[in-house]
DNA sequence: CATGGTGCCGAT
DNA sequence: ATCGGCAC
């Protein structure tokens, strides 16, 4: 029986990003751009629909782009914090103590939304980062824990930071039996227009809809759908991704488009029919002829060398033509893989949709083109060097956030000769030990005959250097668990000092998290100064310690005293960040303070007591949080 | 001179 | 394990 695939795909993903970031930006026309080296500023990687038809497009300038929209907004992929790259971690992740000062913000713009369930995402946010502490989440997680909690029958695939395929099939075939067992099936048929509000059919005619048309082409299939079960599961399922895709844009503000389908290509290729903010069914019986004008181009996996290599050699255009061909001339010409093809334009495609929620491979990678190769060995370890550390600090969070560790790391560097590519086995998560590994591994490679120093030649020039970790294995190693969570929990700490001046206009809060606890086993870091052999054989892995360097003086401003934090829900709220709080949250609040105080009275009395050894797992402020009547009727009264 | 940074997969 | 290709 055939499957009902859909693609949910975000409009301009990054450019909404920002304009969420920025509420004064949504409704303008916005670019993201990412810098290539300090300062200039590189390709654009999204442009706001808005901006679109001043003829702003991906891969133009910024100053092309300027020209053809003078009030253009410019947005910029933040820089790498150890090496001079663009981090798009941005648009993936909300830092945990960004987001803890940036939620009084959220909460407040959401009353000014529409939307009611804003709120209720945005208290599922921060929980969520509170239940992981030290972890980040992305900004794609909001979207991706609407589709993963919609519906345990749905199979979701992470396909990239904002695409995910859904398997409808077991939901939508339930969905019918209910349908027909309880007599319901007319009803359901006579309704279900109502429920396609952005809906559009694929049959050709679609692309130049007057949106007259799109009604009446609807109701046509739904005609045709009362007698074809087969139709009847396509019609669930557009309606199904209509539902989530208003959830999604309720929960995270985010817009997106869709493609509804009997399988991912076909979804994916008629999601781009209509957008945005609209979504397309394709019924199996239209796929010929959809497929018929389709250029072979803009079938995935087809975009590239195949794809042009299909079209010169048998020099054709279109999808469809495949199936005009004579056969003899194509198995001639792909004897490999003429069934495929031939099955690919008729819109078959058995690719299954695979359950996926994390990537499977964390990589950092940077581009050295033309005259910006690395020629000198010094350079070329610097690059490295800063490398490894973002992919360090990477896989830290990661480690924390999914409770997995990786076991190898893939280099390569790319030169004009070749791109020498090695696995290696990961025997740390600490920079200078992953540094030491791939330097070892790396140095060889120069083919300079001059002094092999510091400041010699390296040969032939290095055009990309790409470090991945993969092989993830589920756990962390035991005895790293508490120095894990404990460098993390400083790190925020440390943030947060440095945070400490409130400015109402960054959105940020002077909230403090709990005083990170010390370690319970004392951890056998490594030195810093050199490669550090690992004890006993064990493995180790450690966080990355980005040790005080940046922040010289470890006390704050001002030393916090109990009469300047309040503690609630086992957090620290200055009472200066209170002060700005919207007054109506403020209140919710204040009627609890006194509590809290007395609250923290007791607990100050007990701490000298027992508190020190707790055998079971410790309860995080977040589960405490979660509990909290109060802060979740704070959260029920908003809708 | 040059999308660039990530990520996935199949063939070998 | 390495590579090459493809995509967003």
């Amino acid at each position: 029986m055939r499957r009902v695939i859909s693609l949910i795909d975000m409009d301009c993903f990054y450019a909404q990003v920002e304009q969420r970031d920025k509420p004064e930006l949504w409704g303008q026309p916005v670019i993201v751009v990412q810098h290539s080296r300090q300062g200039v500023e590189g390709g654009i990687l999204a442009v706001s629909y808005e901006a679109r038809p001043f003829g702003v497009k991906r891969g133009m300038s910024v100053a092309d782009a300027k020209i053809k929209c003078p009030q253009l907004n410019i947005c910029h992929v933040p820089i790498g914090e150890y090496a001079d790259k663009a981090d798009i971690q941005k648009y993936r992740c909300v830092e945990l103590q960004e987001f803890t000062g940036a939620f009084c913000s959220l909460l407040e713009r959401s009353r000014s939304f529409e939307n009611q369930r804003f709120a209720s995402n945005a208290k599922n946010v921060y929980i969520e980062l509170l239940e992981h502490p030290g972890s980040n989440l992305d900004a794609s997680a909001e979207v991706f824990r609407v589709l993963n909690n919609f519906d345990s029958t749905i199979i979701v695939e992470k396909a990239s930071v904002d695409e995910a395929f859904l398997d409808l099939t077991a939901y939508t075939n339930q969905k019918l039996e209910e349908i027909r067992e309880n007599g319901q099936l007319e009803e359901f048929v006579k309704t279900s227009l109502d429920q396609l509000p952005s809906t559009h059919l694929a049959n050709g005619e679609d692309v130049k809809e007057n949106d007259h048309l799109r009604g009446a082409f609807l109701s046509d299939f739904i005609e045709n759908s009362r007698n074809s079960t087969e139709n009847l599961l396509l019609l669930i399922a557009a309606i199904t991704v209509e539902t989530i895709r208003k959830r999604i844009r309720d929960e995270t503000q985010f817009y997106c488009s869709a493609g509804v389908g009997n399988n991912k290509m076909m979804a994916k290729l008629v999601c781009a029919r209509h957008k945005p903010r609209q979504q397309t069914l394709i019924p199996w019986k239209n796929c010929r002829e959809i497929l018929r004008t389709t250029p072979i181009g803009d079938v995935r996996g087809f975009g590239g060398k195949m794809g042009n290599r299909i079209q010169e050699m048998l020099n054709i255009t279109l999808m469809g033509e495949i199936l005009e061909l004579d056969i003899a001339l194509l198995i001639e010409t792909f004897p490999d893989q003429h069934e495929y093809l031939r099955a690919v334009a008729e819109g078959l495609d058995d690719e299954p949709v695979r359950p996926r929620k994390e990537s499977s491979s964390i990589a950092v990678s940077k581009n050295f083109p033309g005259k910006m190769a690395i020629r000198t060995t010094g350079e070329l370890k610097k690059w490295v060097g800063g490398l490894v550390k973002e992919l360090a600090k990477r896989l830290g969070t990661d480690q924390a956030e999914n409770k997995r560790t990786a076991e190898n790391l893939v280099y390569s560097l790319l030169t004009d000769d070749g791109k020498p590519q090695k696995t290696l086995k990961m025997s740390s998560y600490h920079p200078d030990i992953i540094f030491e590994q791939v330097w070892t591994a790396i140095r060889g490679l120069n083919r300079s005959n001059l002094a092999k120093n510091e400041d010699g030649p390296w040969t032939p020039p290095v055009l990309n250097i790409s470090l991945s970790a993969s092989r993830f294995q589920p756990g962390l190693p035991a005895q790293t668990r508490a120095i894990t969570e404990w460098l993390g929990a400083r790190k925020r700490e440390k943030e947060a000092r440095k945070n400490a001046v409130y400015d109402p206009n960054d959105g940020r809060a002077d909230v403090i998290i709990e005083e990170p606890p010390p370690p319970e086993i004392p951890a056998s870091k490594p030195s810093t100064s050199g490669p550090k052999t690992i004890l006993d054989g064990s493995v180790e892995f450690i966080v990355l310690d980005d040790s005080d360097e940046d922040v010289p003086a470890p006390q704050p401003l001002k030393k916090p005293t109990d009469i300047d934090y309040i503690t609630v829900d086992g957090k620290k709220i200055s009472k200066q960040a209170l002060r700005h709080l919207p007054p109506d949250i403020r209140k919710q609040y204040e009627h609890r303070i006194a509590l809290e105080e007395a609250r923290a009275l007791k607990s100050k009395s007990d701490a000298k007591i027992g508190n020190r050894k707790r055998t079971g797992p410790i309860k995080s402020p977040a589960q405490q949080a979660k509990k909290s009547k109060p802060l979740e009727l704070f959260f029920k009264k908003k809708i």
